[in-house]
DNA sequence: ATATCATATAAATATATATTTATATAGGAG
DNA sequence: CTCCTATATAAATATATATTTATATGATAT
């Protein structure tokens, strides 16, 4: 339970959840949007993933990352941050990337 | 948000709020029950207040804390902590304390 | 007024968490 | 095999959070 409140108590972390509304991505997709470095994305991932709160697929060189992981609980407070959070330039920020070939 | 996830993410602080579910206590109740010194209970009743998941009331020499403040999600983290969490042995020394004569 | 009790706050310290920088791993492309 | 790309991990550092110890505040009782 500390754990789980814990990977909540951040900003980054509360972003990557609130990307991770749109569907799957890849870490690069994440950075790209944070606009972050990626050992930085990769630690924050890693918690949320260690809470239980997002689970990674790998397909060849890529890691996505998606939600709906977890108990009923988790995902009812992944729900509620949804609901209340924003994602600023985040949303944008991705689709330039993409738009710029991506990844 | 992230100040909200931030005060529940400490055991001593989810102790607190299990605590509390038996209704309004003083600092003195809770220091005893958790057995810590009073200045570090204070500092954590503060987080608590702070995020607006408790409320104080002050009487005479005394102030006593209780559930029930914040909105609706927050009183719904707070049935869902104290669905999940166990007193352990807070609640006894708690008694012991009170049979000894409280404060 | 003085002493005492409950609580809060401040300063110093310890510990945990996040960030940066550098490097490792592992999959594909040429 | 060698190079490049995506990601992870490690080590060093910075920052935030918690804990301890000492002191302040403010209420009551003597």
């Amino acid at each position: 339970m500390v754990k789980l409140f814990g990977a909540l108590s951040d900003e980054t972390r509360l972003r990557i959840i609130k990307l991770l509304e749109m569907g799957e991505l890849c870490v690069c997709d994440i950075t790209a949007a944070l606009d972050m470095s990626q050992p930085k994305v990769s630690f924050h991932l890693s918690i949320l993933k260690e809470a239980g709160l997002i689970r990674d697929r790998k397909d060849g060189k890529w890691v996505y990352y998606s939600l709906g992981a977890g108990d009923l609980f988790s995902r009812f407070l992944i729900i509620s941050i949804c609901e209340k959070y924003s994602n600023g330039d985040d949303r944008y920020r991705l689709e330039n990337y993409r738009k710029a070939g991506a990844c």
